[in-house]
DNA sequence: CCCGTCGATGTAATCGATTCCACGAGCGCT
DNA sequence: AGCGCTCGTGGAATCGATTACATCGACGGG
């Protein structure tokens, strides 16, 4: 492979020259600019970007490292952070944790021995060693979706409360009263806040959380599976499924299914976390939709803020209830099933939130 | 960042034996290798991949273009990939290609420009002058998937033709006879080949595939879409609409639920490519299945032989047809409704081939 | 006409590793 | 005792770029 050198003898110029051509630096003269740009194109020479790295310090590249490639919401969350990362001039390096800890910790130290300028995370935990020392040391780093407290990190992350809210005020307004949770795991923000949203939402309309209704989860269709086994088996099984993610409502779906149940007759079903094969499943799946898109998208906004040196903050954007028709029909002969809604139900006036 | 000389002076040795230590060379002493790796211990040094990648002209990593990471087969391709190169002390940076040639050169290009070790592509076009150039100029390349052909690459894929026969079977026997495909680009391999393998097919039953029953799509949902509105709107639609791929397919049930008709009993429908979804559509779509994880892995272990320096096989893996509900009850009460069936039904046999 | 300035160019240092080569110490063998 | 090995080590070249600094010629103003 040709390298600078290989240009600057067929041109007849220095390195320097030919440096000064491909950085497009003003004094270069015609003469010399095009000779070497003819050299650079009979070579086919491209820069060698490991080369030009070393030297400059700079990769112009960053990492993403996400819990879950096969999880729908994070292949759209990495496709707009390369979609936006490329608009501003970098590269995406993707390392998939597969919600182990251990996965993510090679995909970090791999990332940072790259010399990668930036590190986008959605942490799998509560946060390694490795990633907390890297963030101490000054690494551009910015957390999306679920984030690790106490770090300086910016995070940008949707948040599901007033959606949350709203699909209690749904299932309510249906008639459901047991109604259960599969967490995800402890040691995520996601997988905390999202249980506890719901669990004041309940509490709004009067409506408890017992434990035997709150599954463990691990964010796996495998672990959504047999937690809503173990609910089908109580005494007296919910009347709603909520699972805080995608996958996991797949496995809550085959488990009932499993049964020889069906929902939403025999039990309701929702999921944290939209996705386009919601639409197709039968039936239809409620869902609370996070602005995927804009995440990733603003994330990446943030992270390059910090690389070159300006602020970079924190975002927040409100996701929103997608009612489909899992947790039964939901207003008689709905003309457009597949449409955010506010919620037609109020709460019963005492426990009603102030403001 | 601490360099290999702050860790030398730290040492009180050359930066040569801490090079040394670090890549397990022999000839080093007992109490030197003690005194390095204290040093690199106490300043958390970390080699740069950077610099020893220019040094050493290797940088162990894969680069992976796929046309569409939303696509769950890529996905799955990617994640068994990257496992497997994980597992031979690879790292992969994945390119997505989004079905759009310039896209997949630029990230060919960017690629090429990191000097990666070696290159897996599954081509969305005929192929770039860019990567036949590659091709030619002796980057360790391996197709996987789609391939181009004239190219001395390997290629890793999975030959579809007895799966696609299998389910020509299958459609002869539950009675239908007019049947129509959504083809993918004909400028890519698996575009062209799924519609040869079903024309083939169909002839041996003595079916036809009249030019008005080829909708031309591009592997996307959008499309699926377009192409069943096109063969609904014929005055003679078919019995049967094959999608060359599984997001084709899911705009296809798209374009016929809008219309107010039933997969299967007013269209039947099958796919290219089995997905996890497709199990709990509504209703669960026969599909095509690929060995997805050992395409990707029998692909790098392909690519890793080529960069080292051995052979590196072309592999051709078969798929299997996974009969669930959207072509009409398979049989009388099946008991396993999910799993891959050898065909009932027998072509008449005049037309049979022979052997 | 001379000198300062500016534009174009080349020389060489540098980034952080790896690795060839030379060197000195220690040891065994004749 | 002297020769030749092996072993451990350091010095320095090298990979392919960028860039500070030096140089040189031309040009314009006083």
């Amino acid at each position: 492979m040709a390298s600078i050198k290989d240009v600057a003898a067929e041109a007849g110029v220095s390195v320097a020259t030919v440096s000064r051509v491909l950085n497009d630096h003003p004094s270069v003269s015609a003469d010399a600019r095009t000779r070497v740009l003819a050299a650079v194109e009979s070579l086919g020479y491209r820069p060698n970007a490991v080369a030009r790295s070393l030297r400059t310090d700079q990769t112009h590249t960053l990492g993403l490292v996400i819990s879950d490639v096969m999880n729908p919401y994070f292949t759209e969350l990495a496709r707009s952070v390369e979609e936006e990362a490329r608009a501003l001039g970098y590269s995406v390096i993707i390392g998939n944790a597969d919600e182990r800890p251990d996965l993510q910790d090679h995909h970090v130290r791999n990332l940072l021995d790259r010399r990668i300028d930036g590190l986008l995370v959605s942490p799998t935990d509560g946060g390694s060693p490795l990633m907390l020392d890297a963030a101490r040391a000054g690494t551009p780093m910015v957390f999306v979706d679920r984030w690790i407290p106490g770090v300086g990190v910016p995070v940008v992350r949707s948040d599901g409360r007033a959606a949350v809210r709203d699909l209690v005020a749904h299932l309510y307004g249906l008639g459901h009263r047991r109604v259960a949770i599969i967490a995800g795991p402890a040691a995520t923000t996601t997988g905390r806040e999202r249980v506890e949203a719901f669990r004041e939402a309940l509490q709004e309309y009067g409506l408890g959380l017992p434990d035997a209704y709150i599954g463990q989860g691990d964010f796996q269709a495998e672990s959504g599976r047999r937690v809503t086994e173990g609910f089908l088996d109580l005494a007296e099984p919910p009347e709603v499924v909520f699972a805080a993610d995608n996958l996991m409502a797949l496995g809550a779906l085959d488990a009932v299914r499993a049964r020889g149940l069906r929902v939403p007759d025999d039990i309701a079903l929702a999921a944290f976390d939209d996705i386009p094969w919601f639409v197709h499943t039968d039936p239809p799946i409620t869902a609370i939709a996070q602005p995927t898109g804009e995440l990733g998208r603003a994330a990446v906004r943030a992270l390059a803020d910090r690389i070159e040196g300006r602020p970079g903050e924190s975002v927040t954007l409100p996701a929103r209830l997608v009612v489909r028709r899992s947790c039964g029909e939901p207003y008689p002969a709905s003309p457009e099933p597949d449409s955010a809604q506010a919620p037609a139900v109020q709460p019963p006036a005492e426990n009603r939130s102030h403001r």
